[in-house]
DNA sequence: CTGAAAGCGCTTACAG
DNA sequence: CTGAAAGCGCTTACAG
């Protein structure tokens, strides 16, 4: 394994000497595949020997030979943001449970994730894929990806999704602040070019339309999903010469920066700003007042992603989708609105 | 690769068969081992029509011939913890450059992972790990690690060591409190045995101690490390009859904990209580008001352990002993003791 | 400059 | 119940 010093390790072939079998019986053994073909005592004393020695099957002769490894890989765009770590926690347990191992694909800010996707893929080393919010690159055969990936929170023709109700997510945030008599609703976007985001902006502006208020452009910001990002586009927001009474924010940490631009201003919230976001993590516990936001649920979406990804392995039919819906949870953030306008 | 359907995919003797040329010479080009002993009209040819064909080298069949994957596990205690997937960016990026993946494994509050390690070890899959707040379990042979593994913020014997100097971080916290006058100094400290929170305690007692200040026993509350946890353990130490007038967090995400106990009683950071961290990553500033924390270096921290494994790699030498100074950074969560004690 | 062949360590019919 | 042998798709001496 290690470059440089090869100290060769133990074959089935060194048991199978030592214990005086074949390969093939040691073979047998260690597949699980012995019983009826293999006398209890042969099998007792290969495992024996093979434990004396320290003998570990080879993974990778294994897969070769059977031409599929056990290996899904979870592609994520940004580690650094809590949601997707969430979501990986859910997939990693039920992957385990099916023997498969997941690995962590990061794709960054380059969108050179290509390459790596495209590598892994071909290469045969991995066998299947869940794409958490983040796109097949453009120039890829989806032929190759067909029942091999699934796409959370995004989708993609030809392959197996899980999408949120991310329109539910978003009408439940509004109406519930239209409710509290808020009608200067400000968008604090993700400045990110995937489905999921665009999603809440069509509903946003929908929603302002249903209840008959105008949509102005300058009460949406754009902000990277970072909580120094999210700040400055909150501030824009907060210094208009009529600035809104509630913030919708695409994702829990772009509230970050809306907390701290109203505090910034000596605002209370949710006094003088209420405040909804979008996720459900750790950020909305740790925010105070904790924030009212669409509770995404994680670990379950992790799970079912990799149910549909080993379903989809096994059968070849059409691509399956989902869309799992999402609540709303009510907590510190937001209140009536006062006289601030 | 995908049970089922075996469409059974391109290999080197297809591209080999419809170039006219041999398989070796396919694999030579695909090696960039060609130059020099295949005529360039031929290299030419045969990319053409790999790329044509849709062919990809098999990895697993050349890292069964070579020996050696190019995989390192990232071995980390809870994915969901913002902390490791600072240190696992920095990780990934290097490695990345050296033509290594980082694959993440999280071994939960089960130790069980002891079984995916040892197998993923033994069974020639992974050639190296980075175990990042975890030990090596109990009944393992260390050899089988050594030059193999890299120990993060822990050590171990005989494995090559990343530390981080949580003596002087966690000095520079306890001077900086005592410097604005607080006696009551509080420990929330994490219920998880490792030796980095070992060591946070113990120079707690000991800076304690250098002033001739009593260890008071009520003062330290142990917590999972999760907000809810730390808030039960903080309200304990804001109940006592005589409450201290800060806080010592062995991690920012206790400090959650710490905010919300105050929060609860009415009591204004930094004004009626203190509040110092331990990590500084997203919730140092999600906090408000912002946490004074000492700072670990996440991304330069995984960055690191990558080069020391690969140096490792190479050289059987001693294992590598590293430390890593820490910074407190000061920010809003602490102010000069008031009337409150 | 090019090819035939051995071998990495398994799995799995096939024959006894 | 057990073994000899082919083959997964590469890499790399070795021979020409």
């Amino acid at each position: 394994m290690v470059r440089g010093k090869e100290s060769r390790s133990i074959t089935s072939v060194d048991v199978a000497r030592k214990a005086g079998v074949s390969q093939s019986t040691v073979s047998l053994v260690f597949a699980g595949k012995a019983s009826g073909r293999v006398s209890p005592q042969t099998q007792q004393e290969v495992l024996r020997i093979a434990e004396e020695m320290g003998y570990r099957p080879n993974t990778v002769a294994r897969t070769l030979r059977l031409g599929h490894t056990n290996i899904i890989a979870f592609v994520i765009p940004d580690v650094s943001n809590p949601f997707f770590a969430a979501v990986l926690k859910g997939a990693e347990q039920t992957a385990r449970l099916h023997d498969y191992t997941v690995i962590l694909v990061s794709t960054g800010e380059d969108q050179e994730w290509q390459r790596v996707v495209m590598d892994a893929l071909t290469t045969h080393s991995i066998e299947g894929f869940v794409l958490c919010a983040v796109r097949p690159p453009g120039d890829m055969d989806i032929a190759i990806l067909r029942s091999r990936a699934v796409i959370v929170d995004e989708t993609w023709t030809g392959l197996s999704s899980l999408s949120l109700d991310i329109v539910g997510g978003t009408q439940a945030a509004m109406r519930h602040l239209f409710g509290l008599g808020h009608r200067q609703v400000a968008h604090l976007a993700a400045d990110v070019d995937v489905e999921t985001f665009r999603q809440r902006q069509r509903t946003y502006e929908q929603e302002l339309a249903l209840r008959g208020l105008v949509l102005e452009a300058r009460y949406t910001a754009r902000a990277a999903l970072n909580p120094a990002s999210a700040l400055q586009a909150a501030r824009k927001l907060l210094h208009l010469s009529e600035p809104p009474t509630a913030i919708f924010c695409d994702d829990d940490l772009l509230a970050i920066g809306a907390y701290k631009a109203a505090a910034e201003l000596g605002w209370e919230v949710p006094r003088q700003l209420s405040i909804v976001g979008f996720g459900d993590g750790l950020i909305a516990q740790t925010l105070a007042p904790e924030l009212t936001t669409v509770a995404i649920p994680t670990a379950a979406l992790g799970k079912r992603a990799i149910e549909v990804l080993l379903a989809d392995f096994e059968v070849l039919e059409q691509p399956h989708s989902e869309v799992i819906s999402l609540e709303l949870r009510v907590r510190g953030s937001t209140t009536a609105v006062a006289g601030n306008a």
